[in-house]
DNA sequence: AGACAGAACTTGGTCCTACAAGCCAGCGGG
DNA sequence: CCCGCTGGCTTGTAGGACCAAGTTCTGTCT
């Protein structure tokens, strides 16, 4: 439940378009009409407003009413934060085997993407994830220490880490994710069940809490045929942009 | 050059964290310095920050300083639009090379993604993308009439499509993303020089203008080892998803 | 009927004020 | 010397006002 006014007004909003009481291609109320309609300012419709257009879901441009655009997509962030939240809400069932469970000197590239000094400790998580039981990625994950050392308290199998973790005061807030295509190694295959060559995304996944410093360092790898990723973005504001692989070619 | 003054005031912000000024960890000046150095209200002050706390540049929470996160990247939705302004700013040389281009009656999925009722037109573009002469991806692109007319007037082999359509008035406002991974076909991999079979990046474009009318769908096959998709995102507001792709497996 | 000009409406941008909520540093007490 | 508390700073939210710029509708004139 959003405290502030104007997330709750756009939850309201959102879910109005949700249930088709303003269906794709219909006009917005003016923002003077659910001003009053809601009781807030002026200034705080627009917020509301300006919540959706930035997730492109309505129109909004000077002088001409607000226009829905289209119907509301899976709701971003929170998915993405968490496997188990993304399969429940998409009405399969979540579920995790324990492929390795250590506490180790970080690597190189570990402690560089978690700012970590050499020979530091890192919790390192390897599951492989299932959708209703059948594989559908394979998550190796380091977590600086200050997450890792909690860890003793999920049910790897059952629950969702960082669902749980927010419980002792852990927050995933910002992330950076870098995604592209490989085959198969054989160890991937045979855990996912597919052929050694398939293609797969994968995500490499550095997640900070809310003043940037690193909790967790994770390479995702998917079945390219069973998760896609999504991203809807609009003119002014949109963090996604293609990377250039560096790599000799012979 | 941005009219509005909030935009001003966070472009110069997003140059002086670039160019060393605020270094990652760093404090950024708090709103009524920013203000008064400025000479804009705090309201707009807060615009400036907001848009740079929305692509998770800044820290940002009540009653503290807010923080620099990282460096700025790349900058997002203006490069994902065109290939030939990401290439360009990444260093590389982009070029084109049209395998095919026509006009025909839309295939069912075009009809469907663009809005078009059965057997309208649309205007068909396969192109080869190279980055400084090398292969790094395939463009298989419908355009609707209203845009697909004027594609007559465009260097396919060297402009930027969606840069020229610009000067006519066709603004590519909203884009729905999905990526997934595939293996290389016969035709791709022959196209792409890539071994058959090799992990792709597959990308399904759905363009609009700012009303939401399609503009363009698109197919776009990346080489896994080219390119890679980044996507940096922040706990409030962030539109990427997973999608789960349903087929059946034996 | 159709074209055009203007009025009314609507959104975009800026500034101001006020208060609430959270953080932090510095001060004082143990 | 260390700990804890408090008061000031900083950000979050809300309301109000004004003008600019663009759209839409209306009514009039041809």
């Amino acid at each position: 439940m959003p405290a502030a006014m104007y997330q709750d007004l756009a939850a309201t909003l959102r879910d109005a378009i949700a249930d088709g009481s303003f269906p794709p291609g219909s006009r917005l109320p003016s923002e003077h009409e659910v001003s009053e309609r809601y009781g807030a300012s002026r200034n705080t419709v627009r917020r509301a407003f300006a919540a959706l257009s930035q997730d492109g879901l309505i129109s909004s441009h000077q002088g001409a009413r607000r226009i829905v655009l289209a119907e509301p997509r899976v709701q971003s962030f929170s998915e993405l934060r968490s496997f188990s939240r993304w399969a429940r809400s998409i009405g399969e069932v979540p579920s995790g085997r324990v492929v390795l469970l250590e506490r180790r000197a970080a690597t190189e590239v570990e402690a560089r993407q978690l700012a970590l000094t050499a020979g530091e400790q890192v919790v390192y998580l390897v599951r492989l994830r299932l959708l209703s039981g059948r594989p559908a990625m394979i998550e190796r994950t380091a977590y600086a220490d200050r997450a890792g050392s909690l860890l003793g308290f999920v049910d790897l199998e059952r629950e969702s880490v960082c669902e749980r973790l927010e419980e002792y005061g852990i927050f995933f807030a910002h992330a950076q994710h870098t995604i592209e295509a490989v085959n198969a190694s054989a160890e991937d295959a045979a855990l996912l069940e597919a052929e050694p060559g398939a293609a797969l995304l994968r995500e490499h996944r550095r997640t900070t809490d809310h003043d940037g410093r690193p909790l967790e360092w994770s390479e995702d790898v998917y079945r390219g045929d069973a998760v896609a990723f999504s991203i809807r973005n609009s003119l002014g504001a949109a963090p996604l942009a293609r990377d250039h692989v560096k790599k000799d070619r012979s």
